[in-house]
RNA sequence: GGGCGAUUAGCUCAGUUGGUUCAGAGCAUCUGGUUUACACCCAGAGGGUCGGCGGUUCGAAUCCGUCAUCGCCCA
């Protein structure tokens, strides 16, 4: 078989992927295996693969893929959401470039061109996903708005509304005007602005004088129906129970007390407008001040304002201005800076508006979430989460599930001609109900009205890990009987309440029951500066250009090589750069070992089975790390430890141990064992490198149709004799010895050396002489009792190593090497004596404490005794 | 303003209930090497008073207090 010599990545990647699909690999039923079942975070059907997206579906395939080759019946199940705002305005944007207005359509026409644009775009994000190598059960793939999602929604707002849960009523919402709808306050992003304070004079009623107050929205005087001022504030004590004239519109206004007012900002007098400002609001309700509301829905003045109707918020900002100056009422303009809210969706600022909503009651719903949270039933990772959660649980607000869009699951409330409602599932039942509700037994169809509005996407992804197995429908079905609860959610930090805190309520409330065990935040992918990725600031590399550069396991591994659970991953190119190169040293390990020539006619050397009993108890200590890293979710560390094992043990190790002279062959034994070794290694390696590694174990040896590593077990936890790890420690340390007097007296590694050996108590390890003989290149190996001269000479704990070189020998250096060694020793040993003849450390500390410290006075003092012998023989 | 978290090598991070040879890894840096899988490589080396101060303890990167700086969330 003809091996390229180099790994093309493309060609082979493409190859498995869907040899994988064409054996149904990714495909789960219920068995009687024990499950293991992630749903993935539902991708917004708006976007494109992200950074983000990679790194977050690298873990979770490796996890499932992990999962499936330790026994379990991984299901990995993918989708996406219909993400209202988003969606809704990517099609008002397409309408209007095709000169369309939503409003001139039906609701109806409206959403036959959401749908034509959802089935256009909607999938392209999974298609991704294929190319990073994600085993997701394609057959599975779900959408927050097919008929199974969509109607478990329903049934979920119908079934809450029915516990009086759900309720309407009038808030002060975060209103998106250009969206024109309303936003929950998690989906606001305050940003700093540079502004103006505005300094506007209110005359007082009946006498001469003005009061000054200070504002950055000069256009909000017109729903002025107070003026506020902290009682305890001297300055202003003579305006008790007077009364001002709102500028330009010369409305009678009361002058009220508020404790709310703080008297060092601006004039420590405030203007209120309930309708427009969340604790101007507040205040209203509490003073019983009317509200009126100046704006339009589409942030343009409405004729409550009485002026300026029909302009823009903005627009109204900059000419009333002139007008207040000329009225005689601008004080003085100042630069300010504060915070505004800006659409998360649309990027507009957001105008606080009273509203007429839909709510969700909270805080019953919240009790088991938070508390199975906290006792670790539900185990987060990093587990600093949880604070950062309970904070949340603990200070929740209904929950704001309506949305002013077509877009999304239409709330089954239905109107009767006189202004009550009923809920139902369906336009039939609620007639019915609305029937009996109102004695009124010819009612019909028509005069039913649906409610306008759409629920909150979030209200349907909650219900996402049920809703996939379809069990709030069905909730005895066989699925979600199996499958649920999952087993792992991957997931960012920064919807941590938007969704992860709602999809364990829900879990509570609908199967009674954690919706999975554990929760694994990602960190957030930057560029090398800190900076978020973003499309404008253009930081971020296109994902499928990464893969065709670097391969999709080499994209992988680059995710992965600096991402801790929970921190910021700043992402460069060298990653996945690294990853590549990794990909090319496995391939030549390949390499090395295919082409061996093999001949049965030849006995194991003794070296060769050394490295191999050495690599086979090497094997159980990394799968025993790996489970105990896997267990901990320290993912990055996991890759790491296989990283550095391939690397430098099984490479730089084993594989040079066994190599046969050059253009000699190996003898069969030792070839199969290695080939078994290669195998058990890319076992390990598969679940982070699919690819290269099912395209390596395809060639190891002879395969048959329909075999996968994919499908294979992983190495299971045997039992290692640590003793023999630590023993072959110092046969490396006497190696690298050996090299390192090479590499300081410039001996070519071709030419051999002689060695000779005198044993102290501990250092030397007799029964792996071949193996030191042969990564050497000795050409002798000889015990000796007696100090060497004429030697370079090194030490490992208590034994001399020399290699003899007459005439290469400064012997002045090699006794300053001595001294410096002696010294530090001598010196180690002083810290170790202190702590013991403390009587306080002897008598309070452990006994297996005290007994090592007693352990490294032996160890020193033996050193200290070899050393100094060998510096006497020298002088 | 309230809360949470962080501060360990040039960079990004580990460091499990305080105690195994004077704090580890990857990357970066430096030195040497093209030996017959691999220069996308190999062999070595340097680099940290664990943010400052104080305390508890026989013993502190680890526990407590305090200050400083940074980040995130909420108002």
């Amino acid at each position: 078989m003809e091996i390229p010599s180099k790994y093309n990545p493309s060609a082979v990647e493409d190859k498995w992927y869907k040899y994988w699909m064409d054996n149904k690999y990714f495909h789960s039923t219920p068995d009687e295996r024990e499950p293991y079942t992630i749903v993935i975070p539902p991708p917004n059907v708006t976007g494109v693969l992200h950074m983000g997206h990679m790194l977050n579906n690298t873990i979770q395939d490796i996890l499932v893929r992990r999962a499936r080759m330790t026994g379990k019946n991984a299901c990995w199940v993918p989708g996406t959401d219909h993400a209202s705002i988003a969606t809704e305005a990517k099609v008002v944007n397409k309408l209007r470039a095709e000169g369309i207005d939503k409003y001139d359509l039906s609701r109806d026409e409206f959403l036959k061109h959401a749908w034509e644009w959802t089935d256009k775009h909607g999938g392209i994000i999974l298609e991704q996903l294929k190319k990073l190598g994600a085993s997701c059960d394609w057959d599975r793939t779900a959408f927050t708005m097919d008929e199974a999602r969509s109607e478990s929604v329903i049934k979920v707002f119908v079934d809450l509304f029915n516990k009086g849960l759900v309720y309407r009523g009038v808030r002060m919402v975060n209103w998106d005007p250009a969206a024109k709808t309303a936003l929950s306050d998690e989906e606001v992003i305050y940003k700093e602005m540079q502004g103006k304070l505005y300094y506007l004079k209110y005359k007082i009623e009946g006498e001469d004088g003005f009061v000054t107050i200070a504002t950055t929205r000069p256009e909000t005087i017109l729903g002025d129906t107070a003026v506020c001022v902290n009682p305890a504030d001297e300055r202003f004590s003579h305006l008790k129970g007077k009364r001002v004239l709102v500028p330009l519109l010369n409305r009678s206004i009361p002058i009220i007390q508020d404790e709310y007012v703080d008297m060092e900002f601006g004039t420590g007098c405030l203007k209120i407008t309930p309708a427009h400002d969340i604790n101007d609001y507040e205040i209203g309700l509490k003073h019983n001040l009317p509200s009126i509301d100046i704006f339009n829905d589409d942030g343009t003045l409405s004729e409550k304002a009485e002026m300026f109707i029909g302009q823009d918020r903005f627009d109204v900002r900059n000419i009333i201005i002139p007008e207040l100056e000329k009225a005689g009422n601008l004080a003085k303009v100042e630069d300010y800076t504060n915070k505004v809210g800006f659409s998360e969706r649309t990027d507009v600022i957001i105008e606080p508006k009273l509203s007429a909503q839909w709510f969700l009651k909270m805080d019953e719903l919240v009790k088991p979430a938070l508390e199975n949270v906290m006792n670790d039933t539900i185990q987060f990772h990093p587990a600093k989460f949880k604070n950062i959660y309970k904070h949340w649980m603990g200070n929740i607000k209904d929950w704001c599930i309506s949305r002013q869009l077509w877009w999304g699951h239409q709330i089954p409330v239905y109107y009767l001609p006189d202004g009550t409602f009923v809920c139902a599932e369906n336009a039939e039942e609620a007639l019915k109900l609305a029937r009996e509700k109102s004695g009124n037994a010819s009612l019909t169809a028509v005069d039913l009205k649906q409610d306008e509005d759409a629920l909150d996407t979030w209200f349907s992804s909650w219900l996402w890990p049920i809703s996939v197995f379809d069990g709030i429908r069905d909730p005895e079905n066989e699925e979600i009987n199996y499958y649920y609860p999952t087993s792992d959610l991957v997931t960012a930090p920064d919807i941590i309440f938007f969704w992860v805190a709602r999809m364990i309520i829900a879990g509570y409330e609908y199967r009674d029951e954690l919706p999975y065990k554990n929760v694994y935040f990602t960190g957030m992918v930057r560029d090398a500066q800190r900076r978020k990725m973003s499309k404008s600031l253009g930081n971020s590399p296109d994902p499928l250009d990464l893969i065709a550069k670097y391969g999709a396991d080499g994209v992988r591994v680059g995710m992965l090589l600096c991402s801790p659970a929970g921190g910021d991953l700043l992402f460069d190119e060298s990653l996945p750069q690294q990853g590549s190169g990794f990909a090319t040293k496995i391939w030549n390990a390949f390499r090395l070992v295919k082409n061996w020539e093999v001949s049965a006619n030849i006995e194991q050397p003794e070296h060769s089975k050394l490295a191999i009993e050495w690599f086979n108890n090497k094997l159980g200590e990394v799968v025993a790390t790996l489970n105990n890293q896997f267990d901990q979710f320290r993912i990055s560390e996991a890759l790491m430890t296989v990283y550095t094992t391939v690397r430098d043990e099984f490479s730089g190790w084993l594989l040079e141990m066994v190599k046969p002279a050059y253009q000699q062959p190996i003898d069969a034994k030792t070839y199969n064992e290695v080939v078994e070794l290669f195998d058990q290694m890319l076992r390990l390696m598969h679940p982070f490198m699919p690819f290269i590694t099912e395209e390596i174990w395809q060639m190891l040896t002879e395969r048959k149709d329909g075999e996968s590593i994919m499908i294979s077990q992983l190495p299971k936890v045997e039992k290692y004799d640590e003793a023999l790890l630590a023993a072959f420690e110092n046969v490396k340390e006497a190696i690298s010895g050996i090299r390192k007097v090479r590499s300081d007296k410039n001996i070519p590694n071709k030419d051999t050396l002689e060695l000779k050996v005198q044993a102290g108590d501990k250092g030397f390890e007799p029964q792996f002489n071949s193996v030191i003989l042969k990564m050497a290149n000795l050409s002798s190996f000889e015990m000796v009792t007696e100090e060497v001269q004429g030697a370079a000479s090194f030490r490992v704990k208590s034994t001399n190593f020399y290699v003899p070189m007459e005439g290469f020998i400064d012997v002045e250096e090699e006794l300053k090497k001595l001294e410096e060694e002696l010294k530090y020793t001598q010196g180690f040993l002083t810290s170790v004596l202190k702590k013991l003849s403390n009587e306080r450390f002897v008598n309070n500390a452990p006994e297996a404490v005290v007994a090592n410290e007693k352990a490294k006075q032996a160890d020193a003092e033996a050193k200290i005794k070899v050393l100094e012998e060998r510096i006497a023989s020298m002088k």
